[in-house]
DNA sequence: CAGCTTTGATTGACATACTTAACGCCGCTG
DNA sequence: CAGCGGCGTTAAGTATGTCAATCAAAGCTG
């Protein structure tokens, strides 16, 4: 359907982007060399003829020493669905529960799984964490 | 390249939608409609072969109902700027380890777990079962 | 059993992100 | 003046995201 408007949304970005880089005293090229992203992209990127990618935009912030909520808010993310509950601290939730089934939590279950790795361990928690907040 | 755990990242996101989705109730197709993304796609961004675009992070959150942080999260945006270390995640990491086979695996864990409903302890295997599967 | 529908997965074509190698412009130093 | 070195931009190529069409397998209906 009509992307509408993207590439106000998209020109936007870019110029939070550059006004950032100018703002830091930065070249291109430099920022180029931080970020391990050409030159030549970032130039379009700032002149919105290219939408970036994640790995790119989380580059770019970094580099700029910006908050990534900012950036990701920038390149549109402000007009979220729904409903939205607040909610997301991402401190801990206060009245857990005790384990229920006894000696093997779910959670010390899958830190104990030695076959996954640390992200997939993080990731299988998160999708547990997350069924556990409803 | 030091791409290292770049695709366990993409595969705990994919695990993560397919997780939400599958708790959701929703086939592919249903998702894609509603996404406006191709089912074919969704089905490799699942898997883990493709890192999805922003565009389609977004329509994938708004048609789950999910915080866009959450998502985020699972992208790989954990880090945030560069000086801070790592781990910001509330549990500490305890030393456990080993015994996969043990009297306490994963999916016995998942299985007793009785705050899960069926639906989401499929899912959570489901996961679990894809990220044993490299 | 044949048929219909729905599921997830694959293929091939296309669009877009991204890179490398140029280009033209401006300020400098000799 | 020529020549260097930085700047932003452009051009052409490669890699990858994305889609439409299609597939085999599984569940129903008669």
């Amino acid at each position: 359907m009509r992307d509408g408007g993207w590439s106000d949304q998209v020109n936007a970005l870019g110029g939070f982007i550059r006004a950032q880089r100018q703002m830091a005293k930065l070249s291109l090229r430099e920022m180029a060399s931080m970020t391990r992203v050409s030159n030549a992209y970032l130039s379009q990127v700032e002149r919105g003829l290219h939408q970036p990618s994640l790995k790119v935009l989380h580059s770019i912030a970094d580099a700029l020493h910006l908050n990534t909520e900012q950036l990701l808010q920038q390149a549109g993310w402000g007009g979220g669905a729904g409903a939205g509950a607040a909610a997301a601290n991402g401190r801990a939730e206060a009245a857990a529960d005790e384990a229920p089934a006894g000696p093997c939590s779910v959670e010390e279950a899958v830190r104990a799984e030695s076959r996954l790795t640390e992200e997939q361990k993080t990731a299988l928690l998160g999708v547990y964490r997350s069924f556990l907040e409803s």
